[in-house]
DNA sequence: TAGATTGTTAATCGATTAACAATC
DNA sequence: TAGATTGTTAATCGATTAACAATC
C-alpha cells in the first residue's frame, strides 16, 4: 500500500518540469555508469542552479535523499518515471519523412519515455513504400485508419513550415491530442491539445546572439579552397 | 549617424532573448506573406503571453511601433538582425555525420543567422569521403587545420552521447568558442565557452508528461499487424 | 562526536501583468 | 473627434536563493 503515495497532485511549474527531465536523464546515465547516488550539489553543478533548488525539486517529486550520501539514482528514476508518466505506453505517428523525420525514425531512445512509433507517413508518393530503419513509409491516405486502429494520440511533426498548420488542423480533427513539432512555426491549436515545439532555428538564433556578445567579430575571412587544407 | 544608435548595451534576459528570436522568425514569415505590420496583440496571441510584455520586448530591442498600426515587420527584422548579431558571418563545423548530423547538413536555413557551415567531420572512416548535400565528409584528422584555416569558432555537435564530452574538450582546446549541442548530455565547458543544448529527449519527456496529465490512459492496445490496416 | 548532507521556511529577486498616459 | 494601438511606470506574482534546522 505504501507504493500508492500520491506525491501531491499539484501541477509542476514549467521550469521545475524541465529540471526533473534533466535529473531523469542524468540518473539514467549515472545508473549505466554504476553510480548509485548523486548529491544535490552535483546535480546543481551540472544544471548550473543553486543546490537548494535541486533539493526543493526532489521534495516536489517525492524523492527522499540520505543525509551524507545523496539521492539514489534508482529512487530518482522510479519516482520520475511514475510522476512524469513514462511507465504507460503511448502510440505515436511520424508525419513528414524528410531528412529530419528520417533521422528521428532511426532514433531508438523514445521507448524510455513509453513512446512507441507506430508508423511514418509522407505526402510525397515518391517516398511511399521506401524503408527507413524499421519503418515502411505509408501514404497519408492510410493515416486515418492507423490513428483509429492503434488509437494514436501523439504525432511527431516533421513537415515543412508551410504545411505544418494545415497538417496540424487535419490531425486534430482526427483525434491527435499531442504534437511534437519540429516545424519552425508556432502552431495554433484548440485548448487541451498539447504542443511541444522543438524549433531548432530559435536555438541557433540564441546561440549566435550569445556568441556575438562574447566574441569579437574576426576581421577577414580566408578564401582557401577546402581541398587545399 | 542615426544608424549607430546603441539600443542600450545591457544584456538581454534569457526569456526576453527567446521571445525576440520568435518575433524574428514570425516577422520573416509575415514578410514573405506580404504582411507589413504586426500588432503586439497578434504577437502576444501567438506566443501566449501578455501584449504588454511584447511591447516591453520591442522597447528593449529599440523597435518603435506606430499607434493604430503596429510594428513594421521590416523594422523588427532590421533591429533584431543587428541586435542579435545575424549580420556578421561566422564559420561552423559539424561533428558527427549520423542521421541527425546528416539532416542538419541538408538544412539550408542557417544562413539567415549568418552561419556558414564550412565542413563536416566523422570519426568513422567508412563515412569519410561520402557526400551529404553539398558537403564531403572529412576525417577528424583534418579538423584541426580546417579550424585554423577558416578561423572556425562554432561547432555543431551531433555525436553520440558517450563521445560528446571528450569531443567537446578536444574542440575547446583547438579554439572552438560556441557549441550547438545535440547530444543528450550536459556538457562541462570552461567559462566563456558558450553551449546551447538542443536536447531533444528532454523535450519529448516534457511533452509526454503534459500528455499524461491531460489524457486518461487508454485501456487495451490492439494487436492488428500494420499490413492489415 | 563532528561533519556532511538533506529538508524546509523566510527573504529576495526578477519577470510578468495591471493601470494608465501618449499618439496617430 | 473617437478609437485603436503603442509606451511606460507601478504592482503583483512566482521562482530562486539564503538561512538554518534536522539527520545520519
Amino acid at each position: 500500500m505504501t507504493e500508492k503515495r500520491q506525491t501531491s497532485t499539484k501541477t509542476l511549474a514549467k521550469p521545475t518540469l524541465a529540471r526533473l527531465a534533466q535529473y531523469h536523464q542524468i540518473s539514467i546515465r549515472a545508473g549505466e555508469d554504476g553510480r548509485e547516488y548523486i548529491s544535490s550539489a552535483h546535480l546543481a553543478n551540472l544544471l548550473e542552479v543553486d543546490e537548494t533548488l535541486v533539493r526543493k525539486d526532489m521534495a516536489s517529486a517525492g524523492i527522499l535523499g540520505k543525509p551524507r550520501v545523496g539521492y539514489a539514482t534508482g529512487d530518482i528514476l522510479d519516482a520520475l518515471d511514475r510522476l512524469l508518466g513514462f511507465r504507460e505506453q503511448a502510440n505515436a505517428i511520424l508525419i513528414g519523412c524528410g531528412s529530419l523525420g528520417t533521422a528521428l525514425l532511426r532514433y531508438p531512445g523514445f521507448a524510455k519515455y513509453g513512446l512507441r512509433v507506430t508508423a511514418a507517413f509522407d505526402n510525397d508518393h515518391a517516398k511511399v513504400g521506401h524503408r527507413v530503419g524499421e519503418f515502411m513509409i505509408l501514404p497519408m491516405e492510410k493515416c486515418r485508419s492507423v490513428i483509429d486502429t492503434f488509437r494514436v494520440e501523439i504525432a511527431i511533426l516533421t513537415v515543412r513550415a508551410d504545411a505544418a498548420q494545415s497538417m496540424t488542423d487535419w490531425l486534430v480533427q482526427r483525434g491527435i491530442k499531442a504534437f511534437w513539432n519540429f516545424a519552425p512555426v508556432k502552431l495554433r491549436v484548440p485548448p487541451n491539445i498539447i504542443v511541444r515545439d522543438e524549433n531548432l532555428a530559435l536555438g541557433l538564433a540564441q546561440l549566435i546572439h550569445h556568441y556575438r556578445r562574447a566574441t569579437p567579430v574576426s576581421p577577414e575571412l580566408p578564401l582557401v579552397p577546402l581541398e587545399e587544407v
